[in-house]
DNA sequence: TTTTATTATTAGGTATACCTAATTATTATA
DNA sequence: TATAATAATTAGGTATACCTAATAATAAAA
C-alpha cells in the first residue's frame, strides 16, 4: 500500500499540472504547494520516480506516470466523496469541509468510501464542483465555467469555486453565494470585466472580475452565447 | 494538542487497568498491548508523566493522572462513536467496524463527532454495548451482565461482547447472535454451566461456558433472579 | 535463602522525514 | 553575451519513533 504523505505528493502533482498555466511542476513549485523546503521534495521525488509513479528530469519538473495518476485519482476520489458526505450527510458549510476531508481520505477501507458514497447520493460531483472521478479513474465532464465568461441575460447555476481560501469562501458567504444557487447575469461591464449578477430573491451585486473569474457555473440553457 | 501515538498509550493503559483482574499496568504488558518493545515504551511514558498525563514507577506500574484519563475517555468516546456510526449509519457488520474506528477516531473535529453522533441516534452504547462516555468523560451505568450469569426462564436481550476477536464475532454471526438480540434462557446444565438458549424465532442453541461469560445482556424484567 | 525467571532499564543504533547552508545549473535580462 | 536572478542539487544535521543487546532490579520458586 502507497502511503499518506507519497500519496499527498501525488495528489499535489497532479493539482499544479491541471492548473489553467498547465506548466511544468518545478520543483520549487511543487515544495511550496506542499508547505516544505526543496531538498526534502527532491529526495521523495527521487523515491517516487524509483517507484515509477512519476518522472522526474529538472528541466522538465515532475509528471505522474499511468499507474502515479490512477493512484492520484484515486485519492482525489476519496477526498471528494468525503467533502460530498461532510457536505450533504452532515450539513457542514461548503467552507469547512476541505480540512477535514484532507485527514478522512487517508483511511484505508475501500468498502467505507463506497458506503459513504451511497449516503450522499452518488453525485457526479462534490461541493466546490469539482467532478469525483469512479474507480476506475475516469472523470465526469462537466459543462462548468467561470462566471466571468457570462454574456449578459444569461442565467445560470453555482456548481462550484476555483479556491478553497478561508477568505475567499467567507466573502461569498457573506454576499450569499452558495453552491446552487441560481444567478442571471444583468450587466456586464467591458470598462473592467465586473459583473452585476441578480439572485432568484431579487436583490442584485457587482463582482469584481477576480471573483467572477473563480465562480464556477453552468448555463441552464445549452447552447448558449456564453464562453466556455 | 496531544498526538495520535500518545493517545494510543493512554487508550492502551485506561484498557489494561479496567480488565477484570485489574492489575497493575506493568510496562511489559503495556509494550504486548501495543505492539511495541519495553525500551520503546518506557521512552515514551517518560514523556507522558512530564506532561502529567500518568505516573508511573516501577513497583506500581503506569496509572492515569486526572488529565490523563481525561484524554483516555475523550478518545474512547471517539471511538465508541464512530464505531456506532459505522454499525447503525453504514451498516456494517459489528465485527467489522473496530479497524476502522481506530483510524477514523483521530480525526481532529469535535464538531464532526457531534454530527456523526447526532446521525447516530445519540445512544448510550456502542455497537459492542460499550458505554460512551459524554463530553465530560462520564460513563452511563449500564445494566449489562454475562449471559452465563443468568437463571432458567430469563428473558434478556443482547447488548454487546466483551471480545473482540474475529474469530469469536464470526462464530456470534454463524449462530446468529447479534445485537439486540432477544433470548430466552430455557435450561441452565449445572454440570458445567453450559446454557441452552431460544431465538425469539423459536430455535435453540446450547452455549458454552466460555462462550456464554462473554455475551453481555440485560434483563428484560427489573429486579430478576439473574446475578449481575 | 539462594537460585531462577521475569521485568525494567540503559546504551547505543537505524530509518524516516524533515531541516539549513553552500554549491551548481539554468533561465531571463541588461 | 555577460550578468543577475531563479531553480536545482549536494552535503550534512536534527528529532522522532522505533529497534537490539546487555545489564540491573525485582519477584517467584526451589
Amino acid at each position: 500500500m502507497i502511503k499518506t504523505s507519497d500519496q499527498k505528493y501525488l495528489r499535489a502533482i497532479y493539482a499544479i499540472s491541471h492548473t489553467e498555466k498547465n506548466n511544468k511542476v518545478g520543483l520549487s513549485d511543487l515544495a511550496y504547494y506542499l508547505d516544505l523546503k526543496p531538498p526534502t521534495v527532491l529526495e521523495r521525488l527521487h523515491f517516487l520516480q524509483k517507484e515509477k509513479l512519476i518522472s522526474y528530469k529538472k528541466t522538465e519538473g515532475a509528471k505522474l506516470t499511468k499507474s502515479g495518476e490512477k493512484e492520484a485519482l484515486n485519492v482525489i476520489r476519496k477526498h471528494r466523496i468525503w467533502e460530498t458526505f461532510l457536505h450533504k450527510v452532515c450539513e457542514f458549510g461548503w467552507n469547512e469541509v476541505h480540512e477535514m476531508a484532507e485527514q478522512l481520505q487517508h483511511v484505508e477501507s475501500e468498502k467505507l468510501i463506497d458506503r459513504i458514497y451511497t449516503l450522499s447520493g452518488e453525485p457526479k460531483f462534490d461541493p466546490h464542483g469539482d467532478p469525483i472521478p469512479d474507480k476506475s479513474g475516469k472523470l465526469p465532464v462537466s459543462v462548468r465555467r467561470p462566471l466571468l465568461n457570462s454574456v449578459e441575460g444569461c442565467k445560470c447555476v453555482v456548481l462550484g469555486v476555483n479556491e478553497d481560501s478561508a477568505e475567499f469562501l467567507n466573502y461569498l458567504t457573506d454576499i450569499k453565494i452558495g453552491l446552487n444557487e441560481k444567478l442571471s447575469v444583468e450587466k456586464v461591464f467591458l470598462f473592467d470585466g465586473s459583473i452585476k449578477i441578480k439572485y432568484k430573491h431579487g436583490e442584485s451585486v457587482i463582482l469584481s472580475p477576480k471573483v467572477a473569474e473563480k465562480i464556477m457555473v453552468s448555463c441552464n440553457k445549452q447552447g448558449c452565447a456564453c464562453k466556455h
